[in-house]
DNA sequence: CTTACTGCAAATCATTTGCATCCCT
DNA sequence: AGGGATGCAAATGATTTGCAGTAAG
């Protein structure tokens, strides 16, 4: 099948994804709250990688009483329930992304202006897979990071040191 | 045959990194202290992933006057000169590696036991490469991240639900 | 009705920084 | 000597948590 590296194919819409993780919040017995609905929705509008401070800054835009520790507890319960990721792209403060209704995917980031670009690849996946089989181990889940320079870039500065 | 893959083959003798980081801190006209000699000479000789907080143990035991501030002010240092890398495994506190002396290298970490595994595999580069040209972009540096279950454990207890 | 959820503010935790002192170079 | 480096403690910044009021089921 396709081997190459594909931008995310398809995904699934924003109002699916949102009825699923609202039936997955249900199901763990968790209540479905006006402030949940908001974050979550935005979060999933975004479609993008978004610190707990960028989202409640979002989030407040709509309703300006939604407090950054319902945010954060709305998105620790999403990476609890498996529905999103943290990350730590900087040092700072970490970054959440969305991890369903998205195939798998990793990050190239462009080191010049810090953008991210979203990829997947089976064939770097099976390879994988091969390398933790050859530990005695079965992936759960993988992150993988390139951090790439534009190739058609003119000369930059000069080495990059980290 | 050779292109599995590998634990790491060799690394530069202890010695030798820390003279060469030694030499690299000079070059950048900033002193070479006891403290640092004390907090990079541990770290190279721990020869694996150390928070801050378990690099400064480790430390105390040989000079009980260095501070936490010190070895923070030391990591970073090192993470300036490109010497060492600052990860996120968990969400809490930062771990720092060497990546001097050291082939590049990734990790394979067990979600049973939290142990990490570091593995290279060439093929994995070259894909890895391949993809990001086809983005335009040459990579400068990458971080892959394997999560694994242990494939010879006993059944465990049942979904790892936390 | 019950009890989880929320906002607020205080509490944590990891990491950084101001300052007086110290010691590499 | 001279200025960067260090220790200490206070300052930050991000994230968490206790509590009393509020709302989901």
């Amino acid at each position: 099948m396709a081997d190459g590296a594909h931008a995310h194919d398809e995904d699934m819409e924003p109002a699916e994804i949102l009825s699923t993780i609202q039936r997955a919040v249900r199901a763990r017995g968790v209540r479905w709250t006006g402030q949940r609905e908001a974050i979550i929705g935005t979060f999933i509008d975004q479609d993008r990688h978004l610190t707990a401070e960028e989202l409640h800054q979002l989030v407040r835009a709509q309703d300006a009483t939604i407090s950054a520790a319902t945010v954060y507890r709305t998105m620790n319960l999403l990476v609890e329930i498996g529905m999103a990721a943290k990350r730590h792209f900087n040092g700072d403060s970490a970054s959440f992304d969305l991890t369903i209704g998205k195939g798998h995917h990793h990050h190239l980031i462009d080191v010049d202006s810090g953008r991210i670009i979203e990829f997947k690849n089976d064939e770097m996946e099976a390879i994988l897979a091969t390398i933790a089989e050859q530990y005695g181990y079965r992936i759960a889940c993988h992150k993988i990071e390139l951090f790439g320079v534009p190739i058609d870039e003119p000369p930059a500065k000069s080495a990059p040191d980290e």
